[in-house]
DNA sequence: CTTGAACTTCAAGTGACTTGAGCATCTATC
DNA sequence: GATAGATGCTCAAGTCACTTGAAGTTCAAG
């Protein structure tokens, strides 16, 4: 049971195929050993490194984080303060972007209550929305 | 001074000149009309449009979305409903990115604070986060 | 032996631009 | 009028992290 193709490890770790042969590609997994056929063969520890791979992945690591990630797991000698550095720089960029989303947010709302306020599916070009999306340059609703 | 090259344009609009020729490619702006020497000019009209265009972008609506946008300026017959739909149906996908980044900066806290307690800077493969980051799968720290 | 699922490689497509090469044109100064 | 440097032009390729498609091979079941 320890011997798995590329479809099982797929299936294991919630990867598709053509991903697991791309980061191969990229050296994130090895080269995977093959079988009379030419098929891929994974074992184990396949399983555990993609897992490893999938979760930064998930947590929004860029490939090239994740590789640096993976480099301290197989580099034994490395420092824990490695790991931290790359954990709390992602948090501020993670940070930045919720702080330009809750802001794209209250903007959005503010167009749709205005909208609902003012124009009451009324026709056309002097929908709020418009006009909103088109002000802050001071040129009002925008004539094409 | 108001004719612009697109050097001006981009400077008044906060764009690059490539992104102002890659608009023209995907027929977002109008092919802009050439000067004697085949550069493009621009009038006060595409300063409004290219500001438009650009804050929907700053407001992260797609190029698709945004072409939608365009669309309901320059026909004026269409209706105020499609231009609430677009930014509220945009509001929703806001939203979920947003639950997303919320749980994704919650797990990052809770690494680096796990590590600051528990490691301290020691050294290596033994660091939390490591750990952490292969949870979940019941494989602890990842043996490669 | 045949069927069909799963595998293989290689190439191209996605979105929204950015970057680079190599050449033409404009503007300012001498 | 000559020249220098900024700005413009086109076309092609690169970015990221995959996904999709084509066309052919191998495996497992009946």
């Amino acid at each position: 049971m320890s011997h798995l193709r590329i479809g099982e490890l797929a299936d294991r770790t919630g990867t598709s195929a053509p991903t697991i042969r791309y980061y191969e590609e990229i050296g994130l997994l090895r080269a995977a050993p093959r079988q009379s056929g030419n098929q891929r063969v994974y074992g184990p520890l396949d399983v555990n490194r993609l897992t490893f791979i999938r979760r930064c992945r998930e947590f929004d690591f860029s490939i090239e984080q994740v590789r640096k990630l993976v480099g301290l797991l197989d580099n034994r000698s490395s420092s824990c303060l490695d790991a931290r550095e790359l954990a709390s720089s992602h948090l501020e960029g993670v940070r930045a972007k919720m702080r330009e989303l809750r802001a794209l947010e209250r903007s959005l709302v503010g167009f749709v209550a205005d909208c609902d306020a003012q124009c009451a599916g009324g026709p056309g070009p002097d929908c709020v929305i418009l006009g909103d999306l088109g002000k802050r340059c001071g040129c009002g609703p925008v004539v094409p």
